[in-house]
DNA sequence: GCCGATTTGTCCGTATGTATC
DNA sequence: CGATACATACGGACAAATCGG
């Protein structure tokens, strides 16, 4: 449901971008010409444009205007600074996701297991190991820990299905922004077994550990996704702040 | 030069919580005692409050108010979404930075180099290798290719120091967006006589692929940054939108 | 449950500054 | 120089969520 006004432009103007309705390089209209397109206010168009630089999609250059600068990946790639599931980025990449469940119990959390996730000792969570494939090849073992307290009915249909897309579309809990570390580490047993690695080939693994809020500002994820190393590809765009 | 309202208050409350003033999940003082404070409008300080939210350093909850959920990093880390030298990280993480030029050429993109860079066929580069140790270790292996014409009096003394305080300082030269792609490779030769790694321990390296612009819109630089694994830390914060 | 106060979210209009052309 | 385009800043209005009485 996307209420605001803003959303709705930055939505749009992006879907325009990424269908190549502009060149790369050239300039969008101005904002006075966006401004009547849209029927909207000075400060709601900027608030679009914004997200746009923020996203990488569009630079502004006083005086001058503002320019597509977006390129489309060749590769499949997750994208930084959105949080977007397994399977949006699956789809947005044009493959076809599979998500396989491991391993689904209920476990309570340790000194060891609280230190390494931020989760209070004793917290009750689930613990759940999956395995994605995209194009029928495994890639990701993801090691999930939910609070039990945000979503008591999780069952593992659901963990095959979208766990995000229970909480958000079922469960009506919004999710607001994930602090992720990535790291390379080690393969270990279990990535050999179910990615069929060869450990003379690789012999590390991308790893994102992530640690995810709610709108009620309750931290109710922390995972561990170990990718790949040859499939993995993470993009971020940055921007410089004086 | 940080001449405007919005970012003097960005910084200000920054700091702030990177002091400690707040405790971890403490709300921090509401919009209008902050307008107070700072004797500016809602609109300039919202600004400043949503930098904040973007970097991960707060959570706003409507009716309710913002709240501080900053977790100083125990490791060194880098931080994504954010254009941040070698050195300006290495000071932020409390730790002593130490660059070596190992080369420094001219070169012509040819077809090979232009494909994988982004440059035109035929564009004049710098062509520097340079190694980057922190508190004595060797880190990281960058190589930069950096646009002559941006910058045709480039020394091997200001590689040394540093080339974005040169570029900033000196030629006024403003740095506003870098696309990075992060991915996992295997070792080179190169890597492992540097890094003084072993091949029998960890087999790959953390690559950071980087493509910069400066604000007149053109991209002057294309780094690939080799990064030594066990080290190697990013940090990112991800919002989720609608 | 209701109501009012507080707090954040969205949107608008306007004025002024600065860079480009 | 004037016209155009983006950047900053201010003020006001209303909506939506929360909290306390």
């Amino acid at each position: 449901m996307p209420k605001s006004k803003y959303e709705d432009i930055y939505k749009d103007i992006k879907r325009k971008i990424e269908s190549n309705e502009f060149e790369y390089l050239e300039l969008l209209p101005s904002e006075n010409t966006l401004i009547q397109s849209y029927d909207c206010s000075r400060n709601t168009l900027r608030r679009a444009i914004g997200l746009l630089v923020t996203d990488g999609y569009v630079q502004t250059m006083q005086g001058k205007g503002v320019r597509n600068i977006y390129q489309p990946t060749q590769q499949t790639a997750f994208t930084l600074g959105e949080i977007e599931t397994f399977r949006e980025s699956a789809i947005r990449n044009g493959k076809t996701p599979l998500t396989k469940v491991l391993l689904f119990v209920e476990v309570t959390a340790d000194k060891k297991l609280a230190e390494r996730s931020g989760f209070a000792i004793g917290s009750e969570l689930f613990y759940i190991q999956r395995l994605h494939y995209l194009d029928g090849k495994p890639l990701i073992i993801n090691h999930n820990y939910f609070l039990k307290q945000c979503m008591p009915e999780l069952t593992v249909a659901i963990a095959e299905a979208s766990i995000y897309d229970y909480l958000e579309n079922t469960l009506h809990m919004s999710i607001v922004n994930s602090r992720r570390i990535m790291t390379v580490e080690k393969i270990t047993e279990i990535d050999e077994k179910y990615l069929d690695l060869d450990v003379n080939d690789y012999n590390c693994m991308a790893v994102v550990s992530s640690y995810t809020y709610n709108s009620e500002g309750i931290m109710f994820e922390y995972t561990q996704s170990r990718h790949r190393p040859n499939y993995f590809r993470f993009q971020d765009n940055a921007v410089r702040r004086g």
